[in-house]
DNA sequence: GCTATCTGATAGTGCCACTATCTATGATGG
DNA sequence: CCATCATAGATAGTGGCACTATCAGATAGC
């Protein structure tokens, strides 16, 4: 198919389609004359799958490209690019962290991190981004009053690890070996998006059974 | 205290401050002259909850002052702030889902939602952003081709409410009722990030465990 | 008095995800 | 074969966002 084409059928608009190409996050159609290119099923698909990336994953179209990239590397052994995919989605990387990475409330966090991973058993090396997202996370809980919410850190950890289980045993049971790695993104990612969603869901009906109400429905606008 | 110190205490550079001031995130120094205002200690306390609602939690500062508003909102009874904060709490809505709305992946999704809703028995209401959020999260898996991920849906929804219900025991446990609503906000908002970062890790962890692995500690850089 | 700091205001910056416009070329149809 | 349309590729511009720079005028504290 033509670029028109493309575009009809996912939505996105040419000049869009071109700039992704331009950043890489899609291979260039195939030439079929100096002005010409035709588009095929998989550019479709790689498609729909930046558009959910950004739109629902809320990543960053650098932050794709180079997720993309690992996924079309098919050179690396499978439990390798897993483990390197899981590892680079992670929130905004800034590593400016610098000064505000020495002092009480990050030391704390750092160690509460470390005890937990210890404890659990995580095979998950330190430099993993998620770590370090976490220690920020509870740093700025520790800043905020709120250094006892570490005591609750097992039961989160343990809903983690129930997610997780349920990830691979899908990606196990309903995905095909060479639609793994790309799998693992997607569950990933959205699967990020799914549980904060049920997590919010599941939140106002605790606190609606707790104080024996129901959320508001009305935004005002 | 002054600008300065205020900044100094908080890392935040002072024009910055400012910019939060003219946002309405911050409330206005108290003025001893005309050019002269004092901050207190709500003004460092609330200043660092912004931060960690920035920087950690991603959202933006509209969002924030919104939220801010409502927990400085006393008059409203305090479970309908509670339905109300957390209602807020959403990704970023844009409302622009008007004909992406009505395609196939999308109403199946709604349907996938109502049900779950049901079967749940949740007490929130089809408006709740959240509901929204996962519908457009389930309607990206179902275009890539993952509809049958519906099947883990359950097991995302138990893990949810353990969430749901740790964050709840922990706010009446360990937080004074007059701090209630911003613990809420805290909560879903930081707790996302954690549970977040929790559990990308529980994901490595399962992977190598698995597969026999642990993560690529090198991000080469 | 003198200098550092402050308030309040306006304008500018850098990043990001597009989007508009242009040229030259080829496709398509009567 | 010629008018019209779509396309590739390139460059520049847009709008949103979170700041950041600069300034004028006033005050603090020595």
């Amino acid at each position: 198919m033509r670029i028109g084409e493309l575009s009809r059928r996912t939505g996105v608009p040419v000049p869009t389609i071109k700039y992704y190409v331009r950043e890489g996050l899609l291979p260039p159609g195939e030439l079929t004359s100096p002005n010409q290119a035709s588009y095929g099923e998989s550019h479709e698909r790689r498609l729909r799958l930046i558009r959910a990336l950004l739109d629902v994953g809320g990543m960053k179209v650098a932050e794709i490209a180079d997720v993309l990239t690992a996924i079309d590397d098919r050179d690396r052994p499978l439990h390798k690019v897993l483990g390197a995919a899981a590892d680079r989605l992670g929130a905004d990387h800034d590593d400016q962290a610098d000064d505000a990475d020495t002092d009480g409330a990050s030391r704390t966090a750092r160690a509460v991190v470390a005890d937990l991973v210890t404890r659990r058993g995580w095979r998950t090396h330190e430099s993993n981004p998620a770590a370090a997202d976490l220690t920020k996370a509870l740093a700025a809980m520790d800043r905020l009053g709120h250094s006892a919410f570490t005591d609750v850190l097992d039961d989160y950890a343990d809903a983690a690890e129930q997610v997780a289980r349920a990830d691979l045993a899908y990606v196990d049971r309903e995905v095909a070996v060479e639609d793994m790695v790309e799998a693992v993104v997607i569950g990933t990612v959205l699967g990020e998006a799914v549980f904060n969603a049920l997590r919010r869901l599941a939140h106002v009906d605790a606190s609606a059974k707790r104080y024996g109400t129901q959320g508001q429905p009305g935004t005002p606008g």
